[in-house]
DNA sequence: CAGTGGCCCTGTCTGC
DNA sequence: TGCAGACAGGGCCACT
């Protein structure tokens, strides 16, 4: 379940291995990989070979890697969804179950893999933002900056939040207000600040906004120092390596064990179609709302 | 316009 | 053993 650490260590690993190389055959061998390519995945093929790589850049839980070559502007974007995995990997090793895209190397030493078990994510060849010094592709120009990025605005984070009339957890997850924050980390955030998951936001003090926002940024800080969270071998770095965060988490995945901070058995509740993990003696139930 | 919820997708696990 | 259903869940998009 790859989110902004996730990601992060991937993009270090794509900035190492395939920066600064050429694409010399490129193989979509599942169309629903680049869904996101409008004109279908022989354009996809046909943009991407004869390029250059550049440098992998990041945006939440997106990834672009601007291209060289064949004019400027464009940049191969992708999106890793819940399964997918960015493989460097040599020619000689047999085909990924879920190989969904092969990029071969004008070089001829390692290729890139695009594997995905369950295809949530892709990806596609995309021209960036008009003007957009960072190269940043269209499509997620809309998705905010992430609590790494040096150019997020914790200011006008915290008060677009406590402007929200909705519920703390769901704000987490909304990219468009903080992005690379997934299912696990916003567990995390929500048990180190002490706030239950249906906290209605319009009742966060600002000093609690804050302290949301520094534990969002702690937590996934502190996975990427391990190289991220993976419980199974869905997540791996670019390498096929797995992660040390899961034995770290304090909430996510941890029903009936005891709360490190005050030894109540954790809860899972049913939420949104996913699951939330919390402490109920230190995260409390917030009071009855009237409406909606 | 802002907020809500259904849907996509497949492998693994559990219960009958 | 086989089958059905729950579950994992990010992001898009239709709907209110």
């Amino acid at each position: 379940m790859p989110e902004l650490p996730e990601v992060e260590v991937v993009r270090r690993g794509l900035a190492s291995w395939v920066a600064g190389r050429t694409v010399a055959d490129v193989q979509v061998l599942h169309p629903r990989a680049v869904r996101r390519q409008p004109a279908g995945a022989g354009d996809f093929t046909a943009r991407l070979t004869g390029t250059t790589l550049g440098t992998a850049q990041r945006r939440g839980k997106y990834l672009w890697v601007p291209l060289a070559g064949t004019g400027t502007g464009f940049s191969l974007i992708g999106h890793l969804g819940m399964s997918g995995q960015l493989l460097v990997q040599d020619p000689s090793v047999p085909d990924e179950t879920h190989l969904r895209v092969r990029l071969r190397f004008a070089d001829g030493g390692r290729e890139l893999r695009f594997v995905d078990q369950r295809t949530f994510g892709g990806l596609a060849v995309e021209e960036a933002e008009d003007g957009d010094p960072e190269g940043t592709p269209v499509s997620i120009a809309h998705i905010a900056r992430d609590p790494l990025d040096p150019r997020f605005d914790d200011e006008a984070f915290t008060a677009a939040l406590r402007a929200k009339r909705t519920t703390v957890k769901r704000a987490l997850l909304d990219q468009t207000l903080i992005s690379g924050v997934g299912n696990i980390y916003a567990d995390e955030a929500l048990w180190r600040t002490k706030l239950h998951y249906d906290r209605p936001t319009a009742t966060l003090t600002r000093p609690q906004a804050a302290l949301l926002l520094a534990s969002a940024r702690d937590v996934m800080t502190a996975a990427l120092a391990v190289g991220g969270t993976s419980f199974d071998s869905l997540y791996v770095n670019v390498n096929g390596e797995s992660g040390y965060f899961s034995r770290d988490l304090d909430a996510y995945g941890r029903e009936h064990e005891p709360c490190r901070r005050c030894g109540t058995a954790i809860r899972r509740a049913a939420w949104m179609n996913r699951s939330s993990y919390f402490c109920p003696r230190c995260q409390r139930v917030p009071r009855a709302r009237s409406g909606g």
